[in-house]
DNA sequence: ACCTGAACACCGTTCAAGT
DNA sequence: ACCTGAACACCGTTCAAGT
């Protein structure tokens, strides 16, 4: 049972089952996942590169999902923009769970470099300043993960233990969980994009 | 050597030494800081609630050191934003290391709580209606983590292995570092305060 | 080429035993 | 009350051995 003549893995199939349990949401381990496969922890490492590996495997692999549906990046620039961030906003939506293993990881999938190579050209040519983009980019970015952080864990982000002036009174009386995190999502977008076309007007002023 | 006659630890010494590791630069976990302390792993639960328990520890210890050199939320509502939001900066730039520690974790010191129940006091005087509040705090929390979060990985966030259009020009000519994170977080927050000001002024109308 | 099994250096947490 | 040491059930990764 050294080398069955038919691999037993295969690096989608690895993709898949780590999403799986990640969805499952059951704690995201090497380990776990390979007796999710039927197989050896070391097996592993003959087709991805470790812990990491698998986990920028599955930001590749949803964040293709989330935007199978969309469009390309056309229309106005604020359109591109807003649907880069709503398509972003939808595969944290599909996989909470992933939000928090993703965060602070180098992002070298060539796919999700390509999203963002969009998004340069897109503002660049709506005419932002070369010297601007990166840094607009960052903001719509941090707002964009932040809000899925949100959703990865809505129930009890704050939990005032003793009493307080208006928190806890707000907490209790709001809708919970998806409802209220998607409300504020698309209120930031707002205010994101507003913000952007008045400055976009100041430049070209 | 069982129970001595001064206690070798305190919460107090387990956060300090806990901060000290985070900022050190070496992955936290509760058995290197036991090692940091000179003590076995087990002597920490006598103080401490686990891993959690140490981390929000450290949550509440340094948005406290955050805030010392603040003034108390005073003048215009959206001073205070801009104070609240630049505290919560400090900290994160003060401890990048700590920010994917405690990103998801639920809330529950004291301290960080009031620090949002001021800020929802202060927005609802504004004039800002109940069922608004909690999800414009959302926004501002999730623009200040996803931000923070960028200290924590300012080098590498996004690594093109292939040819970009543009991507990989800006982020050859850019800043790097913190100089850029804190160009762009002023950038932000100033969009961020205007259009809240924006939305006041028409609800408010 | 692809899988196993043993090995290594770790984790976080519990708990009886000691003073 | 507070620390140790042993124990438990895990981690992620490497590597020789097998086909």
């Amino acid at each position: 049972m050294a080398r069955p003549k038919v691999p037993l893995l295969s690096v989608d199939r690895i993709a898949d089952a780590a999403l799986e349990l990640v969805d499952s949401g059951q704690p995201f381990g090497v380990n776990a996942l390979a007796r999710r496969l039927g197989v050896t922890p070391s097996s592993l490492y003959n087709h991805v590169d470790g812990r990491d590996g698998i986990i920028e495997l599955m930001r590749g692999r949803f964040s293709r999902e989330a935007n199978a549906g969309a469009q390309a990046a056309e229309g106005e620039w604020h359109e591109v923009v807003a649907e880069t961030l709503r398509a972003q906003r939808r595969m944290y939506a599909a996989h909470p769970n992933l939000v928090p293993l993703i965060v602070g990881k180098t992002i070298t999938d060539p796919y999700v470099i390509g999203s963002y190579d969009r998004l340069a050209t897109t503002l660049l040519a709506a005419g932002f300043p070369d010297d601007e983009v990166l840094g607009v980019i960052a903001i719509l970015d941090a707002y964009a993960i932040g809000m899925g952080l949100d959703l990865a864990s809505p129930h009890d982000v704050w939990q005032p233990e003793g009493e307080t002036e208006n928190l806890g009174r707000l907490l209790d009386d709001a809708p919970h969980g998806e409802e209220r995190s998607d409300r504020a999502f698309e209120l930031g977008l707002e205010f994101l994009i507003d913000s952007l076309r008045g400055r976009l007007a100041r430049l070209l002023a």
